[in-house]
This record gives C-alpha cells, structure tokens and sequence, in this order.
DNA sequence: AATTACATATTGTGATTATAAAATGCAATC
DNA sequence: GATTGCATTTTATAATCACAATATGTAATT
C-alpha cells in the first residue's frame, strides 16, 4: 500500500559521495547541496540523513545540520551494522532476471501473469518491466503481454557484446574530440593501483564490478561525444546481470588492473593510437577468457 | 474511457506488408499468417481486416477470407479514401515533441503537470514518456518528475550523433562477422533507384526518410551482430524527431541515392574496406551539408 | 491439412480514491 | 548570506472496478 522510497537509494548515494570524495570525520554534509547532486528535493536526503545518523555514520546538531562521525575510509565497516541493505535497490527486477535466466519465464508473458506470480501493485512491474526494456532484454508486444529477448543470454549474443564494446571504446579514443582528463585519470589510477595491490582479494564482487565499469566509461567520456558513452553505459548495465552469475577469477584481476593502468601511461604519453589498439586488444582478450564459463 | 487499440497499427501494416511483398489483386491474405508477421492474435488483424474491406482494398468470402482487391502498385490511390489516418501512429508523442523542441516545455516537469496540460489518462501518458525515455531524450527522476534531456536538439549533439553513425556504420562493414545479404541489396537497389529517378520528386518526405534510415540498416544487419544494429536503430528513431522539422534539399536526392548504388557496387565487386571508407565519408558529407540548418 | 468463423476466456486501459513520499516556501538560526 | 527546521502543497503509488481489446479453443468449411 504504501509507495516505494527514493530515501534508502540516497542513503547509498550518500555513503559512496562520502568516500570518492575522500572526506574526514567532521566534514560538513549540506542538505541542499545533496540533493542537487542526487537530483532530488530535500526531503529525501534529510530522511537518509536521519537513517545514518541511527547507523552512527552522521551526527546530528540542531540548526546546524549533519557532519561526518568517522572518515570515509573506515564508513565500509560502520556500514555492515545494516547487513540486511544487500546488494541493490529493486528486489523485483532481480527476482525477475533470476527467473528468466533460469527458465522459468517463457519468452512470451503477460502482466497480469507477473502480477500473480511476484505479488506486486501493477504499477511497480510496469515500472521495473521498463526498466528492464530500457536496458534491452524486454520488449511490449503491439497487443498483450512482453517478450523476453536472447540479448547476452545466448553464447553468441555474449560474444557480439564484447566486440561491440571493444571497437566502441577503441573508437572512441581515436576521436578527434578526446581529450584526457586529468583529475579523472588521476582518480583511476588511485582505485586501479589499490585494487591491484590486495583488492582483488577482499573486495566484493559488486565492487570490482563497478571499478572495472567506471574506468572504461570514464575513458569513453573522454571522447566528448554523449552516444559512445551512453551506448558504452546501456551495455554495461546490461553485463553487470550476466556477470554476476559468473564465478569471478579473482587471479586475473592483477594483470587486468596492469593493463588499465597500462592504457592511462600510454595515454599520458601522448601514444593515444597505441592506447586505442591496446584497448581492444585488451577487452578482446577478456572475452576470450570468460565466454566459455557462460 | 476505451482502451488504445492496435487495430488501427495493424491496418498499416498490412497496407505496407502488401506493397514491399509486391502483391496483386486476388491474392489470398491469410489471417493467421498476418497475426504471426506482426506479433498479435488474430482478433486484431481480422479488426483491420473488416476496416480495409470498407475502404475497398480487399474483399471478404465467407468462410475462405479475405483477398486483395487491387495490385499492391495501385493501393496508395485507393488509401486515399481514409485521408484523417495521417502520417502517424501516437499523437501525444508528437505533441510533446513539438511543444519540447518549440520551448514550451521546461527541462524539469511531473506527471500531473503533462496530464492536465494534455488531459490524457496517466496510463497513456506514461506509455508514450516510457517510449521517450527509451529513444533517449527524456529520463525519469528518482524523485518525482522526468527531465528532457539535449539530445539531439543541440547543434553539438546533432553533429555527434552524425561521427556515432559514421563510425559505427564503417566498422559494422569491417566485422569479420560481416556478411552480404544478396537478396536484400536487390530489394534495395531497386528502392534507391526508383528514388534516384523521379522519387525524389514525388515521394513524401516521411518515405523518403524511411527509404534512407533502411538503406543504412540493411547494411548494419549484414554485420550479424544486434548490438551494433541495435544502436544504429536507436539513434535513427531520434533522428526522425528532428529530421522532420528540417525542409529537406530534394535536389541532393539524386546523389544520394547513386552514393547508395556505389557502395552495393563495391560490396558486390568484392571491395569491403573500399565500400566502408566510402559509407563513413557519405555520412560525414550529410552531416556538413545538413547541420547548418537546424 | 489449412483456414475461417464464432464463442469464450483473458488481458490491459481508464477512471477514481486514499495516502505516503517528495517538493517547496519561509521564518529562525548560525 | 547560507543553511536548517518545519509547515504546507503537490506528486505519484497502490488498490479497485468496469469494460473494450486482445487471445484462444473448437467446430465447420474448403
């Protein structure tokens, strides 16, 4: 009955501003500010404000707003007193992804069929079914029902994903529009080098996930030009479902991590049509490597 | 208070089924089949059936269907007695894409805000703002609202979106996966000659984009690879959009079109990195004569 | 064997209402 | 002058229901 909240999405926001901003206890957290950069009014961030402050991550004065209680870099293990936030935001969609993957969706539903089968309002299976069809994997059929697509749950599909990605970024690169960017370089080096030296190890797969992700988007957004980024964007979203369900192979990521930071020399270097082959050669190569465990 | 009915969809899609399968007066229709072709039952396609028999393209027997009347060649004379049907299928969508690219819709506005301005029922409004958002140009905010974005719409933009095609175009021909459809390059060459040779006079300007936006996607189908179509497919539905609100220069039809014939020349002669190198500089060449127009 | 015609079942839309969530204006505080 | 705290307005979701559109099973026809 009650409608769904935008507030847990911004107490996670919060706590991941916190930490690539790398602030320290004491830091002022302005309610206003927050909401511009989440894109919401204020009322949302001061409810996950409030959430935080019960999870002891914010401290609270009147008048005089939210600062930070401990430094960013040790919020991670304040933030397991609330285990039961999981992964991500809508149970729904991954009931629905584990159910297609598995088989026991047919190609062809109807919304009524859904509704019956997860228990939901209609209006949130609309909500998670567009979602679904933005990232490309669900389509409305002109009359009833929706159409579950093969995209990346085939073999094949899979494989066309990788040299999509690789000639894109490759491409992107040798534009006569990019440009390096330096901070964002700077920062990539930082989580590339961390994760090289013992992340591999102990990060969580979600977060290796998101690391490898932000750096190639982050060169595709070199190139100035919103459609490499965005068609980069949507086929990443649509990856992290697949790659979730495949066993990582935590001894590759030392040498993945190498490359990129591999990439950002040559780049740095002035070697961009060097960096741009190595690139695809790069993603290539990971494709070889993970296709056959699908 | 009745509920949108495809029926109408379907109508059109029979009268264009009919014409690119070059059909004659007498030809037998078969209902099921039709249902199968466009993804329905067969209730709908006998709905656009019953219609098509009022405006006099085909004639019902009881019991054995219904059959074509006149030569597919002969059709759009006789579509002529159901003027009203327009170009187009929703016309909300059109509406807020006038009023979006005239200014006078803001960047940020609700849901209740468009359905009084529209007086339409929220479940429609939410159809068409969910087939916005896939096209690109407008998001959901995590609060409440959407925000159009500049896709497109800007100079920038506009010029972007020419470089995406242009390279993704040329590379979908460089795929090794790459494969000529022989009967689908015949289908276009007889397509662009007819617009080479006096269509460009005739032909209105929503053919003749569509004779256009084909051409490209058969070529981008040949790489066999749907993430490199998908994309393409993407950018040309926004393209419309803006397309449309440009006077088109029929004079460079001609041109067009035998650049088109070239490269089906090249790829039949064998000469695929000629025939790509040549399509990313076709597009580029649109792009330059275009742009200063918007 | 394929197709139609018709009867029946199922689906999704539009309309309405109650209510929680989000947006916003403004005085009080720093 | 920026920011908070709170009161008020506005928004979107959930839940229902009636009904037209769509889907489908089956016997009749070719």
């Amino acid at each position: 009955m009650a409608r769904q909240s935008v507030s847990p999405q911004i107490t996670a926001n919060i706590l991941e501003f916190v930490k690539t901003n790398q602030m320290r206890a004491g830091d002022h957290l302005p309610c206003q500010m927050l909401a511009d950069t989440f894109r919401v009014s204020r009322a949302p961030v001061n409810t996950a404000l409030k959430k935080l402050e019960q999870m002891g991550i914010v401290r609270g004065e009147p008048n005089r707003g939210y600062f930070l209680k401990v430094d960013a870099a040790n919020v991670d293990t304040a933030k397991q007193e609330a285990p039961p936030q999981g992964e991500d935001e809508d149970p729904l969609y991954f009931r629905i992804a584990e159910d297609r993957l598995a088989g026991k969706l047919q190609e062809r539903v109807s919304e009524n069929e859904l509704i019956r089968l997860y228990d939901v309002a209609r209006t949130r299976l609309l909500k998670t079914l567009h979602r679904i069809a933005e990232e490309g994997w669900v389509e409305r059929l002109p009359g009833n029902g929706w159409s579950f697509r093969e995209t990346l749950t085939s073999r094949r599909s899979y494989e066309e994903g990788y040299v999509f990605r690789a000639v894109i970024e490759q491409q992107a690169m040798l534009l006569p529009s990019f440009v390096a960017d330096e901070a964002a370089f700077e920062k990539a080096r930082a989580v590339q080098t961390a994760l090289g030296e013992g992340g591999y190890e102990t990060w969580s797969r979600a977060e290796i996930f998101k690391a490898n992700n932000d750096f190639h988007e982050m060169l595709v957004a070199c190139s100035q030009n919103e459609f490499f980024l965005d068609s980069i964007k949507r086929i990443n979203r649509l990856r992290r479902l697949i790659e979730y369900r495949i066993t990582i192979d935590r001894s590759r990521l030392p040498r993945q991590s190498a490359e990129h930071l591999h990439i950002l020399d040559l780049l740095e270097a002035g070697r961009r049509t060097e960096a741009a082959a190595f690139l695809y050669t790069h993603i290539m190569g990971a494709s070889r490597i993970k296709a056959p465990q699908v």
